[in-house]
DNA sequence: TAGCAAAGTTAGCCCAGCCTAAAATGTACT
DNA sequence: AGTACATTTTAGGCTGGGCTAACTTTGCTA
Protein backbone atom coordinates (compact mmCIF):
# COMPACT_ATOMS: atom_id res chain seq x y z
CA UNK A 1 0.00 0.00 0.00
CA UNK A 2 1.78 3.15 -1.28
CA UNK A 3 1.91 6.37 1.57
CA UNK A 4 -0.05 8.60 -0.05
CA UNK A 5 -2.90 6.09 0.01
CA UNK A 6 -2.54 5.45 3.56
CA UNK A 7 -4.95 7.05 6.47
CA UNK A 8 -2.86 9.36 8.67
CA UNK A 9 -3.53 8.38 12.16
CA UNK A 10 -4.60 5.34 11.31
CA UNK A 11 -7.92 6.42 11.33
CA UNK A 12 -10.09 3.33 12.86
CA UNK A 13 -13.65 4.53 11.91
CA UNK A 14 -16.41 2.94 13.40
CA UNK A 15 -19.76 2.81 12.72
CA UNK A 16 -22.75 4.99 14.32
CA UNK A 17 -23.88 1.95 15.69
CA UNK A 18 -21.12 0.75 17.14
CA UNK A 19 -19.76 4.19 18.49
CA UNK A 20 -23.87 4.14 20.00
CA UNK A 21 -23.24 0.84 21.77
CA UNK A 22 -19.78 1.98 23.54
CA UNK A 23 -21.39 5.37 24.90
CA UNK A 24 -24.60 3.33 26.29
CA UNK A 25 -22.05 0.96 28.03
CA UNK A 26 -19.61 3.87 29.36
CA UNK A 27 -22.71 5.58 29.96
CA UNK A 28 -24.43 2.77 32.18
CA UNK A 29 -20.89 1.85 33.39
CA UNK A 30 -20.18 5.52 34.40
CA UNK A 31 -23.99 6.09 35.91
CA UNK A 32 -24.62 2.81 38.24
CA UNK A 33 -20.84 0.88 37.92
CA UNK A 34 -22.53 -2.15 35.63
CA UNK A 35 -24.18 -2.15 32.35
CA UNK A 36 -26.79 -4.76 31.71
CA UNK A 37 -28.51 -6.11 28.29
CA UNK A 38 -31.74 -4.90 28.93
CA UNK A 39 -31.29 -1.30 29.93
CA UNK A 40 -28.18 -0.84 26.95
CA UNK A 41 -31.33 -2.43 24.56
CA UNK A 42 -34.04 0.21 26.56
CA UNK A 43 -31.56 3.02 25.70
CA UNK A 44 -31.09 2.44 22.20
CA UNK A 45 -34.26 1.51 21.57
CA UNK A 46 -33.65 -1.72 20.14
CA UNK A 47 -33.88 -5.41 21.08
CA UNK A 48 -32.20 -7.34 24.03
CA UNK A 49 -31.36 -10.09 21.24
CA UNK A 50 -29.39 -7.67 19.12
CA UNK A 51 -27.65 -6.00 21.97
CA UNK A 52 -26.32 -9.46 22.70
CA UNK A 53 -25.01 -10.08 19.01
CA UNK A 54 -23.28 -6.71 18.78
CA UNK A 55 -22.02 -7.33 22.37
CA UNK A 56 -20.12 -10.32 20.95
CA UNK A 57 -18.89 -8.44 18.10
CA UNK A 58 -17.24 -5.84 20.92
CA UNK A 59 -15.71 -8.73 22.34
CA UNK A 60 -14.35 -10.09 19.57
CA UNK A 61 -13.05 -6.86 18.41
CA UNK A 62 -11.02 -6.21 21.72
CA UNK A 63 -13.09 -3.24 22.85
CA UNK A 64 -15.33 -5.06 25.71
CA UNK A 65 -14.41 -8.31 27.63
CA UNK A 66 -17.74 -10.44 27.86
CA UNK A 67 -19.14 -13.34 30.03
CA UNK A 68 -22.17 -15.66 28.99
CA UNK A 69 -24.48 -14.62 31.54
CA UNK A 70 -21.95 -12.59 33.36
CA UNK A 71 -21.63 -8.98 31.98
CA UNK A 72 -19.30 -7.19 30.21
CA UNK A 73 -16.59 -4.74 31.07
CA UNK A 74 -15.02 -2.59 28.45
CA UNK A 75 -11.09 -2.20 27.35
CA UNK A 76 -8.92 0.67 27.31
CA UNK A 77 -9.44 0.87 23.66
CA UNK A 78 -13.60 0.62 24.08
CA UNK A 79 -13.09 2.93 27.21
CA UNK A 80 -11.33 5.66 24.87
CA UNK A 81 -14.23 5.33 22.29
CA UNK A 82 -16.86 5.47 24.44
CA UNK A 83 -15.42 8.81 26.35
CA UNK A 84 -14.84 10.26 22.95
CA UNK A 85 -18.19 9.72 21.73
CA UNK A 86 -20.01 10.63 25.09
CA UNK A 87 -17.63 13.85 24.79
CA UNK A 88 -19.08 14.94 21.06
CA UNK A 89 -22.71 14.30 22.47
CA UNK A 90 -21.86 16.79 25.52
CA UNK A 91 -20.47 19.15 23.73
CA UNK A 92 -23.15 19.71 20.72
CA UNK A 93 -26.15 19.29 23.65
CA UNK A 94 -25.02 22.62 25.12
CA UNK A 95 -24.18 24.07 22.17
CA UNK A 96 -27.50 23.90 21.03
CA UNK A 97 -28.96 23.81 24.53
CA UNK A 98 -28.28 27.40 24.44
CA UNK A 99 -30.39 28.55 22.35
CA UNK A 100 -33.32 27.11 23.88
CA UNK A 101 -34.49 24.60 21.13
CA UNK A 102 -36.48 21.90 22.31
CA UNK A 103 -34.78 19.21 24.45
CA UNK A 104 -36.56 16.22 22.48
CA UNK A 105 -34.65 18.00 19.01
CA UNK A 106 -31.48 18.73 20.65
CA UNK A 107 -31.03 14.71 21.72
CA UNK A 108 -32.22 13.63 18.12
CA UNK A 109 -29.72 15.52 16.55
CA UNK A 110 -27.17 15.36 18.58
CA UNK A 111 -27.43 11.40 18.35
CA UNK A 112 -27.03 11.47 14.65
CA UNK A 113 -24.29 14.34 14.40
CA UNK A 114 -21.68 13.18 16.80
CA UNK A 115 -20.48 10.12 14.60
CA UNK A 116 -19.73 12.35 12.14
CA UNK A 117 -17.34 14.97 13.94
CA UNK A 118 -13.80 14.97 13.27
CA UNK A 119 -11.07 16.27 16.29
CA UNK A 120 -11.08 19.79 14.49
CA UNK A 121 -14.49 20.38 14.33
CA UNK A 122 -14.86 18.82 17.70
CA UNK A 123 -12.67 21.74 18.40
CA UNK A 124 -14.58 24.64 16.87
CA UNK A 125 -18.02 23.63 18.46
CA UNK A 126 -16.14 23.37 21.99
CA UNK A 127 -14.75 27.07 21.30
CA UNK A 128 -18.42 28.32 19.69
CA UNK A 129 -20.06 26.70 23.02
CA UNK A 130 -17.26 28.10 25.28
CA UNK A 131 -17.61 31.76 23.87
CA UNK A 132 -21.58 31.51 24.39
CA UNK A 133 -21.65 30.48 27.46
CA UNK A 134 -18.82 32.90 28.90
CA UNK A 135 -20.58 36.22 26.69
CA UNK A 136 -24.79 35.88 27.62
CA UNK A 137 -24.67 39.30 25.86
CA UNK A 138 -23.80 37.86 22.80
CA UNK A 139 -25.68 34.79 23.36
CA UNK A 140 -29.13 36.86 24.17
CA UNK A 141 -28.37 38.83 20.85
CA UNK A 142 -28.37 35.52 18.79
CA UNK A 143 -30.99 34.46 20.56
CA UNK A 144 -33.14 37.54 19.56
CA UNK A 145 -32.74 37.27 16.07
CA UNK A 146 -33.62 33.97 16.21
CA UNK A 147 -36.90 34.18 17.75
CA UNK A 148 -37.57 37.19 15.94
CA UNK A 149 -37.21 35.30 12.33
CA UNK A 150 -39.34 31.94 13.24
CA UNK B 1 -53.01 6.52 15.76
CA UNK B 2 -53.65 8.94 18.53
CA UNK B 3 -52.62 12.55 17.53
CA UNK B 4 -50.57 12.38 20.37
CA UNK B 5 -47.97 10.09 18.97
CA UNK B 6 -48.39 11.41 15.11
CA UNK B 7 -45.06 13.33 14.07
CA UNK B 8 -46.39 17.21 14.06
CA UNK B 9 -45.37 17.96 10.07
CA UNK B 10 -45.43 14.21 8.21
CA UNK B 11 -41.81 14.28 9.44
CA UNK B 12 -41.43 12.13 6.59
CA UNK B 13 -37.79 11.10 7.01
CA UNK B 14 -35.63 9.21 4.47
CA UNK B 15 -31.88 7.49 5.01
CA UNK B 16 -28.34 9.82 4.50
CA UNK B 17 -28.02 7.73 1.52
CA UNK B 18 -31.35 8.53 -0.55
CA UNK B 19 -30.79 12.08 0.70
CA UNK B 20 -27.17 11.85 -0.56
CA UNK B 21 -28.39 10.69 -4.19
CA UNK B 22 -31.28 13.66 -4.14
CA UNK B 23 -28.23 15.90 -3.19
CA UNK B 24 -26.02 14.92 -6.06
CA UNK B 25 -29.09 14.83 -8.65
CA UNK B 26 -29.74 18.77 -7.94
CA UNK B 27 -26.13 20.05 -7.74
CA UNK B 28 -25.67 18.26 -11.20
CA UNK B 29 -29.15 19.44 -12.76
CA UNK B 30 -28.58 22.72 -11.40
CA UNK B 31 -24.45 23.08 -12.87
CA UNK B 32 -24.92 21.18 -16.13
CA UNK B 33 -28.58 20.97 -16.86
CA UNK B 34 -28.84 17.09 -16.58
CA UNK B 35 -27.54 14.59 -14.43
CA UNK B 36 -26.17 11.26 -15.72
CA UNK B 37 -25.80 8.06 -14.03
CA UNK B 38 -21.91 8.25 -14.36
CA UNK B 39 -21.24 11.72 -12.61
CA UNK B 40 -24.16 10.67 -10.03
CA UNK B 41 -21.66 7.36 -9.13
CA UNK B 42 -18.51 9.43 -9.41
CA UNK B 43 -19.39 12.30 -7.18
CA UNK B 44 -20.47 9.42 -4.41
CA UNK B 45 -17.56 7.69 -5.34
CA UNK B 46 -20.14 3.69 -5.68
CA UNK B 47 -20.66 1.85 -8.67
CA UNK B 48 -22.82 2.56 -11.89
CA UNK B 49 -24.32 0.03 -11.18
CA UNK B 50 -25.58 1.21 -7.63
CA UNK B 51 -26.61 4.34 -8.84
CA UNK B 52 -28.83 2.85 -11.61
CA UNK B 53 -30.55 0.73 -8.46
CA UNK B 54 -31.05 3.45 -6.50
CA UNK B 55 -32.76 5.52 -9.02
CA UNK B 56 -35.38 3.04 -9.63
CA UNK B 57 -35.85 3.27 -5.88
CA UNK B 58 -36.41 6.92 -6.54
CA UNK B 59 -38.61 6.69 -9.03
CA UNK B 60 -40.16 3.82 -7.68
CA UNK B 61 -40.92 6.36 -4.44
CA UNK B 62 -41.53 9.45 -6.47
CA UNK B 63 -38.36 11.38 -5.71
CA UNK B 64 -37.39 11.62 -9.30
CA UNK B 65 -39.49 10.18 -12.95
CA UNK B 66 -36.86 7.69 -14.74
CA UNK B 67 -37.05 6.25 -17.81
CA UNK B 68 -34.59 3.52 -19.21
CA UNK B 69 -31.37 4.51 -20.49
CA UNK B 70 -32.63 8.02 -21.10
CA UNK B 71 -31.93 10.10 -17.96
CA UNK B 72 -33.46 11.17 -14.85
CA UNK B 73 -35.24 14.30 -13.52
CA UNK B 74 -36.67 15.27 -10.16
CA UNK B 75 -40.25 15.53 -9.06
CA UNK B 76 -41.19 18.69 -6.96
CA UNK B 77 -40.88 16.08 -3.87
CA UNK B 78 -37.54 15.60 -4.58
CA UNK B 79 -35.89 18.75 -5.48
CA UNK B 80 -37.72 19.73 -2.24
CA UNK B 81 -34.98 17.06 -0.44
CA UNK B 82 -32.24 17.63 -2.81
CA UNK B 83 -32.58 21.73 -1.98
CA UNK B 84 -32.88 20.95 1.71
CA UNK B 85 -30.03 19.34 1.68
CA UNK B 86 -27.78 21.42 -0.47
CA UNK B 87 -28.71 24.03 2.30
CA UNK B 88 -27.44 22.27 4.71
CA UNK B 89 -24.90 21.28 3.45
CA UNK B 90 -23.75 25.01 2.63
CA UNK B 91 -24.37 26.10 6.29
CA UNK B 92 -22.24 23.53 7.66
CA UNK B 93 -19.20 24.55 4.99
CA UNK B 94 -19.48 27.92 5.68
CA UNK B 95 -19.49 27.43 9.28
CA UNK B 96 -16.32 25.26 9.68
CA UNK B 97 -14.71 26.55 6.68
CA UNK B 98 -14.52 30.50 8.52
CA UNK B 99 -12.62 29.16 11.23
CA UNK B 100 -10.27 27.69 8.55
CA UNK B 101 -10.29 24.10 8.67
CA UNK B 102 -8.86 21.70 6.40
CA UNK B 103 -11.00 21.65 3.11
CA UNK B 104 -11.22 17.62 3.04
CA UNK B 105 -11.82 17.53 6.82
CA UNK B 106 -14.90 19.89 6.54
CA UNK B 107 -16.47 17.97 3.33
CA UNK B 108 -16.00 14.96 5.43
CA UNK B 109 -17.86 16.07 8.50
CA UNK B 110 -20.31 18.47 6.22
CA UNK B 111 -20.91 15.38 4.39
CA UNK B 112 -21.96 13.36 7.54
CA UNK B 113 -23.49 16.02 9.42
CA UNK B 114 -26.07 17.18 7.13
CA UNK B 115 -28.43 14.37 7.54
CA UNK B 116 -29.05 15.02 10.89
CA UNK B 117 -30.12 18.30 11.43
CA UNK B 118 -33.29 19.85 12.17
CA UNK B 119 -34.80 22.82 11.08
CA UNK B 120 -33.94 24.23 14.55
CA UNK B 121 -30.18 23.39 15.02
CA UNK B 122 -30.49 24.63 11.01
CA UNK B 123 -31.55 28.13 12.09
CA UNK B 124 -28.81 27.97 15.29
CA UNK B 125 -26.19 26.99 12.50
CA UNK B 126 -27.17 29.91 10.09
CA UNK B 127 -27.24 32.21 13.06
CA UNK B 128 -24.02 31.41 14.04
CA UNK B 129 -22.79 31.72 10.51
CA UNK B 130 -23.98 34.81 9.40
CA UNK B 131 -22.64 36.67 12.59
CA UNK B 132 -19.20 35.11 12.26
CA UNK B 133 -19.42 36.72 8.77
CA UNK B 134 -20.36 39.75 9.88
CA UNK B 135 -18.40 40.00 12.89
CA UNK B 136 -14.69 39.40 11.95
CA UNK B 137 -13.52 40.82 14.93
CA UNK B 138 -15.09 37.95 16.80
CA UNK B 139 -14.17 35.54 14.44
CA UNK B 140 -10.81 36.26 15.15
CA UNK B 141 -10.61 36.53 18.72
CA UNK B 142 -11.77 32.52 18.37
CA UNK B 143 -9.51 31.38 15.55
CA UNK B 144 -6.62 32.90 17.65
CA UNK B 145 -7.94 30.74 21.36
CA UNK B 146 -8.54 28.04 18.53
CA UNK B 147 -4.84 28.20 17.50
CA UNK B 148 -3.23 28.77 20.91
CA UNK B 149 -4.94 25.61 22.35
CA UNK B 150 -4.07 23.24 19.46
C1' DT C 1 -23.93 2.33 -42.32
C1' DA C 2 -21.34 -0.54 -39.56
C1' DG C 3 -18.50 -0.93 -35.76
C1' DC C 4 -16.85 0.45 -31.29
C1' DA C 5 -16.39 2.68 -26.86
C1' DA C 6 -18.92 4.68 -23.29
C1' DA C 7 -22.88 4.60 -20.64
C1' DG C 8 -26.53 2.17 -18.57
C1' DT C 9 -28.73 -1.97 -16.95
C1' DT C 10 -29.49 -6.68 -15.01
C1' DA C 11 -28.36 -10.67 -12.29
C1' DG C 12 -26.51 -12.51 -8.52
C1' DC C 13 -24.05 -11.82 -4.55
C1' DC C 14 -22.56 -9.98 0.30
C1' DC C 15 -22.59 -7.82 4.89
C1' DA C 16 -24.30 -4.77 8.77
C1' DG C 17 -27.63 -4.41 11.78
C1' DC C 18 -31.91 -4.96 13.00
C1' DC C 19 -36.13 -8.31 14.22
C1' DT C 20 -39.13 -12.39 16.57
C1' DA C 21 -39.63 -16.79 18.72
C1' DA C 22 -37.85 -20.15 21.41
C1' DA C 23 -34.45 -21.98 24.56
C1' DA C 24 -31.21 -21.47 28.40
C1' DT C 25 -29.69 -19.48 32.51
C1' DG C 26 -29.97 -16.78 36.80
C1' DT C 27 -32.47 -15.19 41.02
C1' DA C 28 -35.75 -14.66 44.58
C1' DC C 29 -39.25 -16.39 47.33
C1' DT C 30 -41.78 -19.99 49.66
C1' DA D 1 -35.30 -27.75 47.06
C1' DG D 2 -38.84 -26.21 43.94
C1' DT D 3 -41.01 -22.83 41.20
C1' DA D 4 -41.97 -18.50 38.92
C1' DC D 5 -40.20 -14.65 36.72
C1' DA D 6 -36.52 -11.87 34.66
C1' DT D 7 -32.67 -11.84 31.91
C1' DT D 8 -29.78 -13.48 28.41
C1' DT D 9 -28.70 -16.14 24.50
C1' DT D 10 -29.48 -18.74 20.18
C1' DA D 11 -31.56 -19.64 15.77
C1' DG D 12 -33.39 -18.07 11.80
C1' DG D 13 -34.88 -14.36 8.93
C1' DC D 14 -35.21 -9.78 6.58
C1' DT D 15 -33.99 -5.19 4.45
C1' DG D 16 -30.90 -1.47 2.89
C1' DG D 17 -27.32 -0.47 0.32
C1' DG D 18 -23.31 -1.69 -1.46
C1' DC D 19 -20.32 -4.86 -4.96
C1' DT D 20 -18.66 -7.42 -9.67
C1' DA D 21 -19.49 -9.55 -14.00
C1' DA D 22 -22.00 -9.85 -17.94
C1' DC D 23 -25.35 -7.84 -20.86
C1' DT D 24 -27.68 -4.10 -23.69
C1' DT D 25 -28.27 0.39 -25.53
C1' DT D 26 -26.63 4.69 -27.29
C1' DG D 27 -24.11 7.73 -30.05
C1' DC D 28 -20.02 8.86 -32.56
C1' DT D 29 -16.95 8.26 -36.19
C1' DA D 30 -14.41 5.84 -39.97
MN1 LIG E 1 -25.63 8.43 18.40
MN1 LIG F 1 -25.02 10.15 22.06
MN1 LIG G 1 -23.98 13.41 2.86
MN1 LIG H 1 -23.56 17.03 1.01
Amino acid sequence: MPAAKRKETTAHVHSPAIEDYLEQIHNLIEGKGYARVVDIAKNLGISQASVTNMIQRLDAEGYVVYERYRGVIMTESGKKIGQEIARRHEVLTRLLSGFGLDPKTVHEDVEGMEHHISRQTLDVLTLLMEELEGNPELLKKLKKRLKSSS
